[in-house]
DNA sequence: ATGTCC
């Protein structure tokens, strides 16, 4: 495929690259991660969203962009209110999938270094993992409507967490736009005893050592400072999101004809916005971003509760406060200028971090002059970032910077490299604390299946989406 | 990502 090369860190997919293309699409990435990519199918389908009716300005794709389902993965477009479509693709299976971190008073020298084993094992326990398995706090009937309506409020009115978490999640921890009625009987039942686990997959709990601070006043608003332990958690809305997904996927698939929309591609299946499959989808979204937040707050407990094991001391006493919880699985409808208008547009992100800039009214008050914090999880073993965002990133990707390092490599390739328990024996070697629940699925998320996440965030940088405040190295690794 | 096929 021909991509235009429109300055060092932006590329452009031609009109005309699939028949029926309404606007360009526009890739951000060096040139070394653009070519790596070529050949992947991930810019076809960034060509293909470019189809869709009401698609605004470009379909774009994040630096750690790759394959996906439907959408490609580090996708993002914008779709007009009157004209344009929401697609479940464009948001992905694991909605609301996201990122919550923690820091902490804790010297990684001085304080948890000795008793890295300890604090594994006793995370280990503390936090349930794998497919399929239970949570920390199973809910049914009403409480899991609470769960649908309220996010991470439901928890909090059950004494789980600390008061103020919610300043520091996005939308204060609850989407006021939640629709439990359009969540299916099995979806409810799938994750009705999911809540407070962590799944699998390249979900992870880290413990992580700030080990280099680029950005020195930002970090200070963040909580961050180098030797500082903090810890990660990367997890989503488990099999309620997936469920989700599956059910809107197949009602808009069997509207399709009576939509009158044509698509390249059936996993591009699409409601117009306004129509009653596209609310009760975005309805149905939005209670899975709820549950996958009260998710990543009750498995935030699990974590304080292991560290006071260890330390006995209250999680209050540890600092062990929230630096922000964001998602990277969601689609909203947001205000952003257009060709010098300012319009609401549904922002679809699938594996692309939401980015407002300094400034921004969503933001919690202690960030608005810095710029809301960028979350970026990177493979196992290898260092995760936070950034932070970029005022040109509204005007570049409606506020969107990368999720992650991006897969290079599919699951079946990884296992096929290496085996699960060489793994866990490397990993180990380099002194990384590991508590996986499966060894079988380990290697598909090894380090050498992703791109380098360091490249993925300089990319950004160029593409004037984020920049770098910390990076974090992993010291212990609870994987499911 | 996912009770990796109701």
């Amino acid at each position: 495929m021909d991509l235009e090369r429109l300055d060092p860190f932006t590329w452009r997919v031609p009109v005309g690259t699939v028949e029926g293309m309404r606007v360009p699409g526009i890739v951000y990435g060096s040139e070394a991660i653009v070519r790596a990519a070529v050949d992947d199918r991930a810019f076809l389908q960034v060509a293909a969203v470019a189809t869709l009716p009401g698609i605004v300005r470009a379909s774009y794709a994040m630096p750690d962009v790759h394959w996906g389902y439907g959408f490609a993965i580090g996708g993002v477009a914008a779709f007009d209110p009157d004209e344009g479509v929401v697609s479940p693709g464009g948001v992905g299976f694991d909605i609301a999938c996201g990122v919550r971190l923690l820091r902490s008073d804790l010297a990684w020298s001085k304080d948890v270094a000795a008793r890295v084993g300890e604090l594994a094992r006793s995370l280990g326990r503390e936090i349930p993992r794998g497919t399929g398995t239970g949570g920390r706090l199973p809910v049914a009937g009403r409480d899991l409507d609470r769960v649908l309506r309220e996010g991470v409020r439901y928890p909090l009115a059950r004494g789980i967490g600390l008061e103020g978490d919610e300043e520091r999640c996005e939308d204060r921890g609850v989407a006021p736009d939640a629709l439990p009625e359009a969540v299916s009987e099995r979806a409810r039942s799938r994750g009705a005893r999911q809540l407070g686990s962590l799944g699998s997959g390249n979900h992870f709990l880290e413990v992580q050592v700030v080990d280099r601070v680029l950005d020195a006043r930002a970090a200070a608003a963040f909580g961050l400072a180098e030797d500082q332990v903090c810890v990660m958690i990367h997890s989503g809305s488990r099999g309620l999101g997936h469920q989700v997904c599956t059910d809107h996927v197949a009602a808009m698939d069997r509207l399709a004809p009576s939509l009158g929309i044509r698509v390249p591609d059936r996993q591009l299946a699409c409601a117009p916005l306004g129509h009653e499959a596209a609310e009760r989808y975005l309805g149905a979204m939005h209670a899975a971003a709820n549950f996958a937040r009260a998710n990543r707050h009750v498995l935030a407990d699990g974590a304080r509760r292991a560290f006071e094991e260890v330390f006995r001391r209250s999680a209050q006493a540890l600092g062990l406060t929230l630096v922000y919880d964001v998602s990277h699985n969601l689609a909203k409808l947001e205000e952003h200028e257009v060709d010098g208008r300012r319009r609401r547009v549904c922002v679809h992100r699938k594996g692309a971090t939401r980015a407002f800039g300094p400034g921004h009214p969503d933001l919690p008050e202690p960030y608005r002059a810095i710029g809301q914090p960028v979350l970026v999880p990177g493979s196992m073993g290898t260092a995760s970032w936070v950034l932070v965002a970029l005022p040109t990133a509204a005007d570049r990707s409606f506020g969107s910077t990368c999720h992650g390092a991006g897969r290079a490599m599919s699951r079946t390739q990884a296992k096929r490299r290496q085996r699960g328990a060489d793994l866990a024996r490397d990993l180990e070697a380099r002194g990384i604390a590991l508590a996986p629940a499966n060894l079988g699925l380990l290697s598909e998320e090894a380090p050498y299946a992703y791109k380098d996440v360091d490249e993925v965030v300089r990319a950004c940088e160029g593409a004037g989406l984020s920049r770098p405040v910390a990076r974090l190295r992993p010291v212990a690794v609870v994987k499911g």
